[in-house]
DNA sequence: ATTTGGTATATTGTATACCAGCTTGACTAA
DNA sequence: TTAGTCAAGCTGGTATACAATATACCAAAT
């Protein structure tokens, strides 16, 4: 009895209310996550639930899953604060960026086909003329999507499941850095170096530059980034 | 006003219910994670409220948390359930394992101390007569004192938290491992030998051997943990 | 006997009500 | 004028009530 023969898909009964405020949320906090922000950061639950048009129950769920994640800190009979980064926890995050993100080479370097490997190659081609400083913002976004891709083509999803949080933290940070000196001409150099190495399928060379790219950031925002603490 | 002369701790006013719950559920999550349990693995919301003495509402929080850490997986109008990690789940543990304390070990050799390096050296010191596997039990808690050392030498909170929730997860695996064939005697060959590049400050031979010898496990339990799926 | 439809029950998702602790401000007394 | 105390209202923590849905069971019909 062909009764499927209408060819239906499930129903999206998916989490509704918990996960799209949590999305929301989320999505609000990283917008403002502007450094120079001053004002008050706390989140009130009855506000926000208000504003959504829905009750506090799933704002509080929404609202532990991002303390969970480190966007929030909830402070017992005080209220959800937005959390401002410390310095010294945006080194971290790229002390482990650099792990993550060098064993990923490693294992492209085992797993990945040629042709995964050349699309790397290809994000850049538009980059050929030098003419990177002029399009610097264009740049950072080819930049962000080389790293995700490195992450990705691991075929590894807790790797990229973490990489990808620690991301959302320091996307700004990397924005804001991409810009300095010569940072964006450096960080070519090391990329197509990055990718030569993924080619010739050398994994201790790939992991090495990988690594060494990421702790060049971290020494680079230990120097000179302020706006920081 | 010398009124803190009385050297007073801060209250314990640590988000009571909440948390509580969340560290007892865990706990007793991890406990019953033997992966011979063939039973109904569904957690009801209003069993364990009436369990703990408390109403639904903390319980649904720590369950949100839980399943954030992948421990549950709750479905939107059926409930909560204890995951039961595949394989390649565990696989991959292991890889961002392997990652994570290798770039753990590369920080020793650059920041810590002679002495705290000396502390790994004597947690060895009781097997030194080769007694390995009779005292198995023994050597496997060291063992995992051993992994643990190495991240909080590291002096990166960061690392130290993500490799500790990837440490729950893999101890029983762990546990079940180490007494397969000679792996006890060969892991503490390994790791006298990761003590020796640490205190020679090497730390690219440092990361390479804690790397392998994370790796190794993974290549073991690919091959030979057959307990799941 | 098997299948189908409906109903009852159980369980989660959401909303609301209640409570405890903190903060703040005003009032009183020295 | 100042300091101290008390009260009120805010806010989050917890409990409970209500709504929606899934599942299981039973009855009836083919």
């Amino acid at each position: 009895m062909p009764a499927a023969a209408l060819q239906l898909q499930p129903i999206d009964t998916g989490e509704a209310l918990k996960s799209r405020i949590y999305l929301q949320l989320k999505e609000a906090i990283c917008s403002v996550n502007i450094y120079a922000e001053t004002g008050e950061s706390r989140l009130d639950e009855r506000q926000l639930g208000e504003a959504l048009g829905v009750s506090r129950t799933p704002v509080r769920e929404a609202l532990v899953r991002l303390e969970q994640e480190g966007f929030i800190r909830t402070v017992p009979r005080k209220g959800a604060f937005i959390i401002r980064k410390k310095k010294k926890e945006i080194l971290e995050m790229i002390t482990v960026w650099a792990a993550l993100e060098s064993m990923a080479a490693r294992l492209i370097t085992e797993h990945a086909t040629d042709g995964e490997i050349s699309t790397l190659r290809r994000m850049f081609a538009k980059f050929d003329g030098g003419e990177v400083k002029a399009r610097i913002d264009e740049y950072s976004a080819t930049n962000i999507s080389f790293h995700q891709a490195i992450l990705q083509l691991s075929r590894c999803e807790l790797l990229n499941r973490l990489a990808e949080n620690l991301f959302i933290h320091m996307r700004s940070i990397r924005m804001q850095t991409i810009g300095d000196r010569d940072r964006a001409k450096q960080s070519i150099i090391d990329h197509m170096h990055i990718i030569e190495a993924l080619e010739n399928r050398d994994a201790d060379v790939a992991e090495r530059l990988v690594r060494e790219h990421s702790l060049n950031l971290e020494v680079h925002v230990a120097q000179h980034v302020t706006f920081l603490d």
